[in-house]
DNA sequence: TTATTTTCTGACCGCATGGCCAGAATCTAA
DNA sequence: TTAGATTCTGGCCATGCGGTCAGAAAATAA
């Protein structure tokens, strides 16, 4: 069996590997197409062509399985994003550049940004509360407030409140990909850019 | 059986209507009080200190309550909140008092706010679809892209993209109440001013 | 009072879920 | 070839869901 708990970083065979990330790029796929609250351990068997207990077999759980959904997508986003954003030289261009940056990657990588969505929108722990969003981990969340306090310092920003300012953000940014979700054809790297726009009119000193 | 669908407005006993309006309080605070997917109708019978089926004799099903809470909330939202936008006389003054005006409500009323949040993010259709967030009907929605309008026919507000300006301001307004359901203490109204400023930053001409 | 309608209860149904597991199949190594 | 570890299958489980229903209880009417 090997979904004993992996704390220290087992190795993990090569086929196992295979396997684990077949079942989340299905898992990705499930969710994008029927929502989060439709995608069961069932359908997600199915999309990968593989039996239910497999998924089992290989994760400790559901809540395994997204976690590493969530921290794979998170990673990848970063790593598209980053560096955009350090090609910048002043905090208003980095702000554009995050929004339309996190919206290119969503543009090729449509389905795992709709999933990463729902994912952040529906996943509660058992009391209830979100359980990847809303909180005030996220690594693209905690950046956002550094990036704002960079542009304050520097006194391109005007002096707001970063928190009221990095909901904002994130959840205009989560409401922009929803509204995509439900309406295919809509221009998502113009609405970014709109976006862009708003948030350098709502932050920049004046 | 009194469950029948009520096409023209059948009349309804006086214990009904009191039944009914029970069993929506108690679908409001068990929605706030665990969210939408805990909210069984179990846990909201035992809420209301009835037996379950007593929610399928007065309603027509889970679907038919929902609508009647969000009708309702909806409705006492904008009751509240018009006479505001009215005593305003600009553009800018209408988007702050519309913030503030629905924050205020929320302070005053969190439970509803909260279920409504709820309803608005995790109430699906069978097909996955929001059955009633993101779409373009909702009254609230659309009352914003007027403002909107009107706003840019005085030359109050620059020329920027109704739909996403609506899109931003609705969900940045869902993400403070989250963000607020789920740190209670956190200051509402200073986060409301906040995204009354940024909102009118973001629209303002210049 | 009795007869009738309205309201309520608690048990029950079919269904879907996440998870579990005995045994079969497959791969690996001696 | 053979023994042992790994991986997979398909059925099973307990749980909780929304919804239904026969019959008890309560309100109302005659």
């Amino acid at each position: 069996m090997r979904s004993e708990n992996n704390p220290a970083g087992q190795k993990r065979s090569f086929i196992e590997e295979a396997r684990r990330a077949q079942i989340v790029a299905a898992a990705i796929d499930t969710i994008a197409e029927v929502g989060y609250p439709n995608a069961s351990l069932a359908r997600i068997a199915e999309e990968a062509g593989v039996s239910k207990g497999v998924i089992s077999y290989h994760f400790a759980g559901k809540d395994e399985l997204m976690d590493q959904l969530v921290t794979g997508v998170y990673t990848e986003i970063a790593e598209s994003v980053v560096p955009r954003l350090l090609a910048q030289d002043n905090a208003a261009d980095m702000l554009r550049a995050h929004v339309r940056g996190v919206a290119a990657y969503a543009l090729e990588h449509r389905s795992r940004m709709a999933a990463l969505a729902q994912i952040f929108i529906h996943a509660l722990r058992p009391d209830g509360s979100p359980r990847y969003g809303a909180g005030e981990s996220e690594p693209l969340y905690e950046s956002l407030e550094g990036l704002y306090r960079e542009g304050q310092r520097s006194g391109e920003f005007r002096d707001f409140d970063v928190r009221a300012m990095a909901v904002t953000q994130q959840s205009a940014t989560d409401g922009m990909f929803e509204y995509w979700r439900v309406h295919p054809d809509h221009d998502l790297m113009a609405h970014a850019a709109e976006l862009g726009e708003q948030l350098v009119r709502a932050t920049r000193a004046d």
